[in-house]
DNA sequence: AAGGAATATTCTTGTCAAGGAATATATCAA
DNA sequence: TTGATATATTCCTTGACAAGAATATTCCTT
């Protein structure tokens, strides 16, 4: 999966409160809708997209459909944002990095 | 700085890419718009979305600006996530929540 | 079989965002 | 001062996307 799809999927409001609601429990597609004032057919696409993102997945219960969160992309935005941990965590000061780094493209440019 | 604002400035490809490239390091933009192939006013396009959002900043150096990664939005991603930790470490079995779950709601219908 | 409930899909419309091209602004060098 | 370099901004066009309304699909109940 993608991660700038995941990325989107989570960027739209109304999505990320359907995760934020995912988060406490699986819920039907109704229950979604009622709990954040969307109309149901705005509900199912946005379960549609967050599906398809690999952020949600969902069980069949005859009429309805249960959705619950998928581990994968939290896992994977974990994975990434390890990443960025020593700057975040801010072990070294940005501004001096930013100052070593222009000394040596300056005296890269002096080469030419 | 709003949560979605973040996500969504991520969301869009070339600016991922750049702040994947300046996790090694602060940049200008020049070199931005070089490595990543895009042309500079796109740069500076996406670079000013970032600075919106939070996610860099710059210092300005005669002519030209440098831009950075600022530790923020890192920490505010990292500390949404730490609040699916129980989801994506799999401590329980989403199956068996969602048929409790299922189970609860059930019966509360039944007593209407 | 028929009606109703839960959900998905389609179509339309309006809004917003991204890229291209051109231009503006600021700073340095000669 | 003039030209060159680095960056930002504006305007335009196009494509994507979200909401609304209407409709289709599936399954249950009677």
């Amino acid at each position: 999966m993608d991660f700038t799809t995941i990325l989107s999927a989570l960027a739209e409001p109304n999505r990320l409160k359907i995760v934020e609601l995912l988060r406490k429990g699986p819920l039907t597609v109704g229950e979604i809708s009622d709990q954040l004032h969307i109309r149901q057919p705005q509900a199912s696409k946005h379960l549609r997209v967050l599906n398809k993102a690999g952020v949600v997945e969902f069980t069949v219960d005859a009429n309805r459909r249960i959705y619950m969160l998928r581990s994968e992309p939290f896992t994977s935005l974990d994975l990434w944002l390890k990443e960025y941990r020593d700057i975040w965590e801010e072990k070294f000061d940005n501004l001096d990095r930013y100052l070593q780094d222009l000394q040596i493209r300056e005296n890269k440019e002096n080469d030419n």
